[in-house]
DNA sequence: GTCTATATAGGGATAGAC
DNA sequence: GTCTATCCCTATATAGAC
């Protein structure tokens, strides 16, 4: 699990080809990882199946990654590469529903321009889990997913809040991810402000107080 | 795949114990391969795994199940078990916003009757779409997804009510299945009674028209 | 109905040639 | 940077004793 390879890079550089232009192998197997691991799953998902596509075989992979897990690890950073940090850097103690509808409002840019790799983690849930467990990323895990669940769990904040916060969370994840190819056709600004107006409704409610 | 074997009993009976009673041996498994399956996931669960926690030896399961996909299915089937034929029966062409309201009342009950299982689902989802594949659990398979998969995708209802039924029902899985134990100390009526005042927020919205 | 023992296959991973 | 060949392990599933 420590060990590192020879000449692989197996931290989170979202590099070019170190010397001359190899084409990007790195990421060309990360592209095809993450079509196969959505579509069957990770566990499902071998690495000789991964090479299949690729062309070349299953070992020529271990050149550039240490091990299946690295690659999944590796999507993972791609996630959290995406600009979220205005997400994390929030005051979790006083914050209100209007800063979660703003904090929504980007997160559903960020969605819809990286739909894939979001799918990728809906429907992967448990591989993603045992990573956390596995590998300390350094400093605590700060992904989209963890910042809600710690707001959600914010004793601070009134109970009927929280759900609405959870709601238009899930409002989110299911219009862009887990509808599968319903929405294909529906141009990304459109289904964008749709989920705006929808996640607004949610957290400023006409009904009660 | 179609060899039954010969004298385990692969068809959905949630039945009692045959003769003589074993304690519901069966019953047992599904119950020990509910909680593996969801927590660590179907693929990483092995039958040592699950016999290991029941006492027995591995091959013991065999006499109870043909396969490990088979105890798959089973639990497949309790979802189906549970009443939701109010759901399929309805006119998928004349529906309306209202009547979504109140098919999302009777799953948000369903829902938490059976948490367990829907989290499954939600979980293994690759699992679960390669079980349809494989075998074709006579007609139409019809759980709830596909319901709503096919509404979504019914031309007829406008796309910003069937993006709303889309994030309605979002609403409802991750309030109670995607939010891990955040909800855990809150009573499920209370929990179901806040989850249906938002679907109605969602489905009747107070801004646009 | 549960056991032990075994067959068989496939997975991840390594060594070393090119 | 990719190959072939191989190792080792674990998994599902079967056979047959008790």
């Amino acid at each position: 699990m420590a060990k590192l390879q020879g000449h692989a890079r197996n931290d989170g550089t979202v590099g070019q080809p170190s010397s001359s232009e190899g084409a990007g192998t790195r990421e060309r197997i990360l592209d095809i990882s993450l079509e196969l691991f959505t579509t069957q799953g990770y566990e499902k998902t071998s690495l000789r199946e991964i090479a299949e596509q690729l062309g070349f075989s299953k070992a020529a992979i271990y050149y550039h990654f240490e091990s299946k897990e690295a690659i999944l690890m590796a999507l993972h950073l791609r996630l959290h590469a995406l600009g979220l940090d205005a997400l994390r850097n929030i005051n979790r103690e006083t914050i209100t529903l209007e800063v979660w509808s703003t904090l929504l409002d980007h997160l559903i840019d960020q969605m819809l321009s990286h739909r894939a790799l979001f799918i990728l983690h809906e429907r992967n849930r448990t591989a993603f889990e045992a990573l956390h467990h596995d590998e300390r990323h350094d400093a605590e895990h700060d992904d989209i997913e963890s910042l809600f669940r710690s707001a959600l769990a914010n004793q601070n904040i009134p109970l009927k809040d929280r759900v609405r916060v959870a709601c238009a969370f899930g409002s989110v994840i299911v219009g862009l991810v887990m509808t599968g190819n319903a929405f294909v056709d529906v141009p990304d600004f459109e289904l964008g402000e749709m989920l705006r107006v929808i996640v607004h409704d949610i957290l400023v409610p006409s009904s009660s107080e």
